[in-house]
RNA sequence: GGUGGGGUACCGAAGUGGCCAACCGGGGCAGACUGUAAAUCUGUUGACUAACGUCUUCGGUGGUUCGAAUCCACCCCCCACCA
């Protein structure tokens, strides 16, 4: 490594919300540079929900560019903490899950993330290894270094108490055991969304009480999801997984509202504050195209996750299916006996349901009421017809449903 | 242990004897428009029915009533507060 030490903080400290602290930061690597030894960065991740979506990824990248830096990730999958249900940033106690589930999750978990980590510097480690023998009586000692008023200073834990809605005890030892964490592995950094800075920090609370070194404590923004507003996440149904197909992804970026297209830039792809600027500087000035830069965003984005070519035939086949109104080119074929029919013709409901385009007749209905079907080329708004429907005929409900319909 | 507040459709939340398949918001779906699955506007959102209409639904079980999500009884579950 031959990166000044200067660059390196740059690099580092890009797109950081909270870095406790710089100097110790530096410190620490000088440190390594000269011990020739890696630095820890510690990451955890929740298996409570088995998909790894871009909101990860922004964390995922920073730690990326540490281990392009040499430095190692502990990966620490929170299997035994998911039992207890992150309360950070929540309304609600979480629901727990069962040990079954976690497994499952930690599993494909696991598979996703070294889509972007260098499996060559990443030590993955569970923390049932050290959490499940935990002694009570350590759990008091440790539970003595953490204050009521400092949890109560917490926005998601006061305002839950004023509203006097639940907290259970179990989730005040969440950020103790996820410091406890930090003090098994012994961790140089630990990098997390800004809703984790608490936790972090009792981390270094830990680690000092243990008589460690102090972990610094790096955070990074919260990724909007979908909706643009609620920040990226499986419960709320407004995100993107990385292992969704390339066709999803795309389309699902393309559907971002305009005004995140630069920090979605910024956070997945990892793109310069500047580069972001000039970036949102050009799409002000309508010297770019909103549509255009969305279109290379979300190719960018599968790219990353899948490959060049993949990202391409997205962008042609999301233009082809929006732009041009054409189907896609994969299109599920649902067989439908001969028996089914009458006189060889098939009533408009009972075809839609039967392809499985309508969940009910009533749905199927619905929607030829609202003119969203057409089969063949012929659009289809009378409910009660009979219709002959030729071997291979497309069928379509909407603008993203298709279905070609075989007899059998 | 005591007191109080709750359990309504995917979610949130009204409704406190008929006008309730159930206001409203979110989400979903559809249409228009467009630069996209963006934004905006409109419609729609239990099932069966071509339709009239019928059936099932408001924590559970019984009951009162011509008629209940709404009243009564018992039960189950959740929460807060005071100890």
């Amino acid at each position: 490594m031959t990166i000044p030490i200067d660059r390196q903080l740059e690099i580092l400290a890009a797109r950081s919300v909270n870095l406790v602290s710089l100097p110790e930061l530096r410190r620490k690597l000088e440190g390594a540079a000269q011990g020739q030894r890696p630095l820890r960065v510690k990451y955890g991740a929740d298996p409570s929900a088995p998909d790894i979506h871009l909101g990860h990824v922004v964390g995922l990248n920073k730690l990326r560019e540490f281990q392009d830096l040499g430095h190692t990730v502990v990966f620490i999958i929170g299997d035994f903490t998911a039992l207890i249900g992150d309360p950070s940033g929540r309304s609600e106690t979480r629901p727990r899950l069962a040990p079954e589930q976690i497994a499952a999750n930690a599993k494909t978990y696991q598979d996703q993330v070294f889509k972007v980590l260098d499996p060559q510097r990443t030590e993955v480690r569970f923390n049932t290894e050290w959490c499940a023998g935990l002694a009570l009586a350590e759990v008091l000692r440790l539970a003595a270094q953490v204050t009521v008023a400092q949890m109560l200073a917490r926005d998601d834990f006061q305002k839950r108490f004023q509203e006097q809605e639940p907290i259970s005890l179990v989730e005040f030892l969440y950020p103790v055991i996820q410091g406890y964490d930090s003090v098994q592995v012994a961790a140089d950094v630990e990098v997390g969304g800004t809703d984790q800075l608490f936790n972090l920090l009792v981390g270094r609370d830990l680690q000092k009480a243990s008589g460690q070194d102090q972990q610094v404590v790096l955070t990074l923004p919260l990724l909007e999801g979908l909706d643009g507003v609620r920040k990226m996440s499986k419960s709320l149904g407004n995100y993107v997984g990385i292992s969704e197909s390339p066709r999803e992804m795309f389309g699902k970026i393309m559907s971002i509202p305009d005004t995140l297209i630069g920090r979605y830039f910024s956070l997945v792809l990892g793109w310069s504050a500047d580069k972001v600027r000039a970036l949102e500087q050009d799409l002000a000035a309508g010297r770019k195209h909103p549509r255009r830069v969305k279109d290379e965003l979300a190719q960018a984005i599968v790219e990353k996750f899948h490959s060049p070519a993949a990202a391409r035939n997205a962008s042609a086949e999301f233009a082809r299916m929006f732009a041009e109104h054409q189907p896609p080119d994969d299109i599920p074929t649902v067989t439908i006996p001969m028996t089914q029919r009458k006189n060889g013709k098939l009533g408009i409901v009972a075809l839609l349901v039967a392809a499985g385009l309508a969940e009910s007749n009533s749905a199927a209905r619905r929607l030829v009421q609202q003119g969203a079907v057409r089969v063949g080329a012929d659009a289809v708004t009378d409910i009660t017809a009979e219709l002959v429907i030729p071997e291979g005929c497309l069928i379509q409900a909407g603008k993203r449903a298709f279905a070609r319909i075989n007899s059998a």
